[in-house]
Order: C-alpha cells, then sequence, then structure tokens
DNA sequence: GATGAATGAGCCTTCATTCAT
DNA sequence: TATGAATGAAGGCTCATTCAT
C-alpha cells in the first residue's frame, strides 16, 4: 500500500464501510474485511477510525445531524403556534397539515439524494446507537401529532378520536413507508411522485379519522 | 437432568428458544444459554435439533404453514372469482374487499393468539432464512391487489392508477402495522380495535386511490 | 487432546498458569502459550475460566482469603484487649509484641508452604486487582501499630515518637522482607530462620524507637 | 511543530516521557501518547531515541551513572583501608559504619533532588533493563557488608553471625524503605529526617546482630 | 531531519458445533 | 441417547516501529 494521502484512504475507508455496511449490516460486516475492500491494515484503520461504531457514525452522522436539526426547528415552529392563536381556526389546522405533508415529502428528497447513507441509519444499524433511529423519529411525530389533535379538539377530547397507540401505529407505518420511498426509488422524480403517494394515502386516512 | 421423556425434553427446549429469541433476536441469541435454560447439555441439543436455526424453525413453522396454507387457499379462491365472473360487478369487488379486510383482521387476531411466536418470527428472525418472511407476504399481496385492481379497470388501465411500487410500499405499511398491533396490543379486544382502526385507515387510502 | 476429565484439565491450566504466571507475571504472561502448555486449544480455556484473571484468581484466591482470615481474627482480638484493659501494663504490650511476632514468622511459614502460589501473589500479579495487595496488607499493620503505640503513649503523644509516614516506611520494609523470605528460602528451616532473624532485627529498631 | 531547535524538541519529548512514564510505568506507556504530549510526530521521535527503552535510559541514565560513580568510588576506598589497616580497630570499624550511613543520608538527599527520575528508576521500570536496578545495588551493598563483618570477625567466622541471605535481606530492605523515603517524603527536611531515621532503626538492628 | 500514514503480528475473547465416552 | 469438554476459526482491537514523501 502506497503511502497515501490520509483523507484518500479516510475515503476509501468510507466507501468500504457503506459498501460492506449496506450490503451486510453493521453488526455482520467484517471489519478485516473492509480494511482489505480499501486495501488498507487493520492497523491503518484504527488511524483512522476510533472503532467499527466509529466508522458508521462518520458515515450516517451528517444524515442524522441534518434530520436532528430539522426536528429542532419543526418543534420551536409548532410550538409557536400553538400558544399564539387560541382558538384554532380550520385553516390553521389544514396549513400545519399541509406544511407537514410538504415538509415529509421535502425530507424523503432529502434521503433519497443521500439515498445509501440513509439505508444504512435505517435498515443497517442493527448493533449500533442508531438502530432505534426511526423509531425516535415516529415518537417524536407521534407527540407533534397529539398536539395538532389536541388543538383540535382539546386535550381530553382526542382519546375519544384515536388512542396514542393508534397514532403510534399510523405513524410508524407512514415513516416505515416514507423511508422505504427515499431508499427504493430509483429516480428523484419517481421519490417525489411516491412520496406523495404515500402522504395522499395517509392523509385520506387521517382525514377519516378526524372528520367524524 | 433426570432422563425424561423425549418429548418433556424438546419441548423444554423449545420454551428456552422462545424465551430467549424473543429477548435477544436470533442472531445474538446464545446455544449456550438456551440450552443451560432447558437444563440440557449442547450435546443433547443436537439430539434435538439440527442446529441453532431449527430450533427456531420448529418455533416458528406452525405459524408459517398456517399462513401459507391462508394463502395457498386464498389465491385458489380468488383466482376462481376471477376467471368465473366477467364483467365484474362493484358489489363483487365491494365483497372482495370486504373480504379481504375481515380476513386482516382475523389474522391478526390469529396473530395475537400466537403472539410470542408471530413476534419471534417477524421481528427476532434476523439471521435466518425468515429474515424477509414479511416481505413475502406483502408480495403475495402485491399480487392478490394487483388481480384486483386488474380486475376493476382491466389489466392495461392498472398502471394508470398507481404503480407496482406503489402497491406494495402501501401493503407493506399495511402489513407491518397489523404486526405491530398483534406484537403489542395487551388484549384481545385491543387487538381487535386496532386492527380494525388501521383496516379502516388503509381502506380509504385505498378508496381514494381507486376512487378516482 | 483426548476428550478428558474436567478436573485433570483444569488442574493441568491451572498448574500452566502457575508457572508460566510466576515466570513471565500475569500482564506479560500470554494466554495462548498458557493454553499451549497445558495442551489445550483457547476455546478450551474459556470452559475452565471466565478470563486470563479468572486463572490468576483462582490460584491465588485461597492464599488470598486464609490472610484475609488472619487479618479479620487478628483485628478483633487485638481490639478485644485494646478496651478491656486499661491502663495497660508494660507486660501486656510485651505479650502483644511477642504475638505479633509469632503470627509473623508463622504467616511466614505458611507463605513458605506455599511459595509459589505467594509469589504469583506478591511479584506477579502487575496488572491484576492484587497489584497492591501487600501494600493493603502493610497498611492494616500501619493501623495496628499505631493502635500499640497509642496504648502505650496515649493517643497524642505518639506523634512526638514517630510519624505515622514512619511507621510505614518501616513495616513496609518489615513486611517486604518477609515476603522475600517466604519466597526465597530453600527449606522450611531456613524460612523460619531467616523469619527469626528479620523479626529480631525489627524488634530491635523497635525497641529502640520506643524506648526513648 | 515549529521546525524547532533540536535541542528543544528533544527535551520536550524527555519530559512528557518522564510524566507519561512515572504516571503509568514504561510498560504501560503509550509512545503515541508521549509524543503527542510533546506536540511531536512519531516519526521525529524516532530521530531523537532509537526506540521507546532509549527514551527511558537517556531519562535515568545520569542518575544511574552517578550511583554507578558512587559505588566505584566507595568500593575502592573500602578496598584501600581493608588491605591497609590489619588488625583493624574498633575505631575504625565505628568510623566506617558511620560513614555508610552518612553516605546513605546524602544519597536520599540526592535522589530527592531527582525524585521523579528516581522513581522513574525504581519504580517505573519494569519491562526495561533496569527493572533490577535496585537488586542490583541491594547486591553490591551486600558484598560490601559482607567485607566490612569479615575485618571485624575474619572472614570465616561471619557465617557464624549471619548468612548471606540474611545480609541481603536486610540489605534489600533497607535499601527499599530509603528509596520510598527519596519518592514520598514532600521536603528535602522531610526526606532527612526519614532518612535518619530509617538508617537509625537500621543500625540498631545491626548493632544487635554484630554485637551483642 | 521531519512527517504521519501504514504496518502486521499479536492480544484476549466468543461461540456454534463436534465427538469420545 | 446423553454428556460436556474440546474444537478452532473468527472477531474487534493495540501498538512499537517503519518508510515513502
Amino acid at each position: 500500500m502506497a503511502n497515501g494521502d490520509y483523507e484518500v484512504t479516510h475515503n476509501r475507508i468510507l466507501n468500504s464501510g457503506k459498501k460492506i455496511f449496506k450490503d451486510q449490516g453493521f453488526e455482520k460486516a467484517n471489519l478485516r474485511a473492509i480494511c482489505k475492500e480499501s486495501g488498507v491494515t487493520t492497523g491503518a484503520f484504527y488511524g483512522h477510525f476510533d472503532d467499527k461504531e466509529a466508522l458508521f457514525s462518520e458515515l450516517v452522522e451528517p444524515i442524522v445531524s441534518q434530520i436532528k436539526k430539522y426536528y429542532k426547528m419543526y418543534e420551536d415552529k409548532s410550538f409557536d403556534i400553538y400558544i399564539r392563536e387560541t382558538p384554532i381556526t380550520k385553516d390553521t389546522i389544514n396549513k400545519i397539515l399541509e406544511s407537514k405533508s410538504k415538509g415529509a415529502i421535502e425530507m424523503v428528497l432529502y434521503f433519497f439524494e443521500n439515498k445509501e447513507i440513509f439505508e444504512l441509519l435505517i435498515f443497517g444499524s442493527y448493533g449500533t446507537k442508531y438502530s432505534n433511529f426511526l423509531d425516535e423519529i415516529v415518537e417524536i411525530e407521534d407527540k407533534n401529532h397529539l398536539k395538532i389533535l389536541s388543538l383540535i379538539y382539546g386535550e381530553n377530547q382526542v382519546k375519544n378520536i384515536i388512542t396514542d397507540m393508534g397514532i403510534h401505529l399510523i405513524n410508524h407505518a407512514y415513516y416505515y413507508a416514507l423511508s422505504e420511498v427515499a431508499v427504493h426509488s430509483e429516480s428523484r422524480e419517481e421519490a417525489r411522485l411516491n412520496a406523495e403517494l404515500i402522504t395522499k394515502f395517509f392523509n385520506e386516512g387521517w382525514g377519516k379519522i378526524r372528520g367524524l
């Protein structure tokens, strides 16, 4: 192995890691195999990453922090509306829901742009601290959803509309479906269409639940 | 270990396997721990099962074959209708759909009755040949769904309504949600209510898709 | 390797461990070398011991618990005298000191009987939880010594006789010397004579310190 | 790292080595950590020292050679007396012993002035060629002691007074105690007092053995 | 000279499976 | 058929040292 550029080797390891983690998942992926694929010794690996999970983290962290940033932002904004306008008009509700839908679709597109990494994060992270990442997001969405429903029906009436578990089941299905869209769509356009399909589909269901 | 009945020992291993596979998943479960829990030596284990996966299979196989039987039956029946009645009436379609929904809910209840095994099969099978079991079911449902849509719109028009991937995404979400219902509901009644909620929710979405 | 008796293999490992730990110390000792020496695979090793340190512990623990037992007993007895007789007579002091000396010599003889293990514990335990074992004993002795001096001079006057550090320095020297006696004497008789020499030597020094 | 003076860098490495070797001992000390602490690359390190042990040696060598010089000197002088004055007077013996004691105390003070390095040499050298350094000194002292006792009792009578091993055990205890004094005293004054305490203590013991 | 990425043998440990008894 | 000790390849990781630039 030529005594190469740090960054070149680093990226070679990142690429091998991405490939092998994607193929086999974090748990099954063999560090020596990643090193071999990168044309690097195991010793060299540890000059670039603290351990196996650090490689995974470095691959996945950009997308993770982006998502966290998004939720931070979203939470603040949502809370803002929540305290300022009471009573809430139907129009406001619709705006919130529409903005949520648009946000979801844009997120899918962002994930699509980072397909491989996103796939890693969602479907290959078993054995890492990210293994429940999507579930954590779903839980945030559960809370947000509950807030919105509380705006509409009042905090005490929500439970007559749907249970907490009901909300969770539907959100879980929704966000996993969107994840699949990001991972399995072949083009940006296809991703957008699929995300819109799923979103409309779920909005319809929510409409039914809310509407009556 | 008293030289007990073969069957007694066999069942003890099955029970320990069920417990430990459920807690840790197939992959992480330690065979020695299962043996210890059963009060059986590793050598004895291999008198009962070919290997670790054989234990998992035996646990899971009853439910698997039940499901397969169900789909075999369903397929035949569906195909039956398909060839016998043309042109198809709206009423027939509705009957088919309703029967599908009912079938789904009953399936959830059946899974709920076999909660632990079902959980194993769906959420603990990573590393076994069953790791894609639910996906395989979803694929069958995709085909069924396509048949139904073909009955309504004609085989050539379906693609104007929804893509194959669209069908798959929605079905995937649907069956995963139903699986969660079976696994996480605390009572049969709760399972039924949740299954009905999810089913109505998804029917609403499908109605929208079909309706246009 | 014949599929041998558990105990036979266990002892073979213990013996190899004793030998190699003694030669190289815990830290430098190579587990594979111990296994090779025992004619056992590394896998087999872990059927007998939890890890490298567990082997060391099992070798050393009998002597450790014996010593602890001795100090437990000694402490109780010493404390007993301390509370019962006040003011203390010179005669009592002498009896305590003589009993301490006799105890020390007997301990050396006990260690001599367990030479190899004792050597392991005192001089080969770097890297284990026993690495400061002798220091811990010395600290106990420091406290005991302080008690005795307090009996003679009163708690407040001791510091005019000798500092805490002074006590510690001398005790440290004493117990290391006794350890060397146990480890390097070739016969029980030699061990006894050396232990007596060291003890008389140190008693003389203490006499001088006390005497003024 | 600014392309500093060779010597500046060299000293920085020496200082980091001193610090880290003292904290962790030679064996456990990590060369990369030493380099990092010095702000030097590993490559650069090997421009300054042949290997890890060479760094240790350079730190410790000044004190080592000083000690060797001392013993060389001492040996010559002692030998001198031995051949010149026969029969030896009691007064001469006392002078020799007193000078030895004074020498020991001064040595402790010298070690105290070089505390850190001395601590390295005596308590942190496991894994280097210095690991038995103090033992080697003790052996020299054993020989010197034997010479003195031979002067007093005649070469053939010494063995009636004390065995070689007895001498060694006591000397070992003595020099280890003095080493502890140098390392653990907080001030020069404390070091002197402790060294005097230990020396008087041991002289008392020797007096008993010799004289009476 | 200095750089610092790379080396690679070595470490302890795990675990499904085998097989002599 | 049951036993359970033994297998042995594989795992992630460490670190003094080397060497192309």
